[in-house]
DNA sequence: GCGCAGGGGGTCG
DNA sequence: CGACCCCCTGCG
């Protein structure tokens, strides 16, 4: 069991992790207060943070990789300012949502995560995400906690077997997008326009899908995923029409330049609770 | 109590 | 633009 401790600014585990952006993190209650628990990467992990201080006890992982998982590296402060005035509401979100912060997770487990999202509640999305990774992922030795099933084991399945596991119609999109994956791999690097098409071309992802994969699953932080929220947010801000995705994508990268998937967080939570 | 719409971080045909 | 697999909620 390893343990690592950063001293962090901009911070707050339940603005990180219940913002959306991940579904594989629980929080528990002890009597020194709160911390959460979960797995990435084949890792598990219980996550520690009290005065400023970030610790890691997680069953493997170096000190880099844990720094890298949670964007420690960027200074949400700077981004904070830069995003400032532009709009009073982005301004209260930023204060309500002080801590929240964009992981660098895996993106073959967001491919298949926002794919289970569709249509889709978050509580249902966990439990799908978890019925999915205790029947087909591995065992993380020493707890009780599995690993996000691999590209092979989910190429390997047929759609009546994942069907026990109540995932609906997205059943053959998972099947189908694992064997995919196999062939083609991570995409490579290209504009961020380029890379939603690409995404698009995999059955079961959209434009919404293709955003929050690029954005959490590849860290590009000016992809800007629209959602009913965010349609919600872009209509009460600035009048858009809840169907103009165009002008809205449009106007996200006019307000928010190269960090719209930031400030897309913000509101998100903000209009959230 | 129970049945039945209604809708959920969309996408497909 | 309607259907969709499933689950949870609210309402009669």
């Amino acid at each position: 069991m390893a343990s690592y401790t950063y001293k962090v600014k901009d911070m707050c585990l339940e603005h990180v992790f219940e913002c959306g952006q991940t579904f594989r993190w629980n929080s528990v209650s002890c009597e020194k207060g709160e911390y959460y628990e979960g797995a990435c990467q084949g890792y598990a992990a219980k996550i520690f943070l009290h005065d400023g201080i970030l610790r890691v006890d997680a069953t493997g992982g170096t000190e880099e990789f844990w720094h890298n998982y949670f964007d420690l590296g960027r200074d949400y402060g700077e981004l904070k300012s830069i995003l400032s005035g532009k709009h009073s509401t982005l301004d209260k979100a930023m204060l309500e949502g002080y801590g929240i912060r964009i992981l660098n997770q895996d993106y073959f487990e967001m491919l298949i995560s926002f794919i289970v999202s569709q249509n889709n509640n978050i509580p249902r999305i966990k439990k799908c995400i978890e019925a999915l990774c205790n029947t087909y992922g591995e065992v993380i030795e020493g707890t009780d906690l599995h690993a996000f099933p691999t590209a092979e084991r989910l190429s390997a399945l047929t759609v009546d077997e994942l069907m026990k596991l109540k995932l609906g119609y997205r059943c053959s999109y998972i099947i189908e997008t694992a064997k995919r994956y196999l062939e083609v791999g991570m995409p490579v690097a290209k504009d961020t326009a380029a890379l939603k098409k690409e995404l698009c071309e995999y059955h079961g992802v959209g434009p919404k899908v293709a955003d929050c994969i690029i954005l959490f699953g590849l860290s590009r932080v000016d992809a800007f995923p629209i959602d009913v929220w965010v349609k919600r947010i872009m209509n009460d801000l600035y009048g858009f029409d809840l169907n103009d995705l165009k002008g809205m994508q449009a106007k996200a990268r006019e307000e928010f330049g190269d960090i719209g998937g930031i400030a897309q967080q913000y509101l998100f939570h903000y209009y959230r609770s």
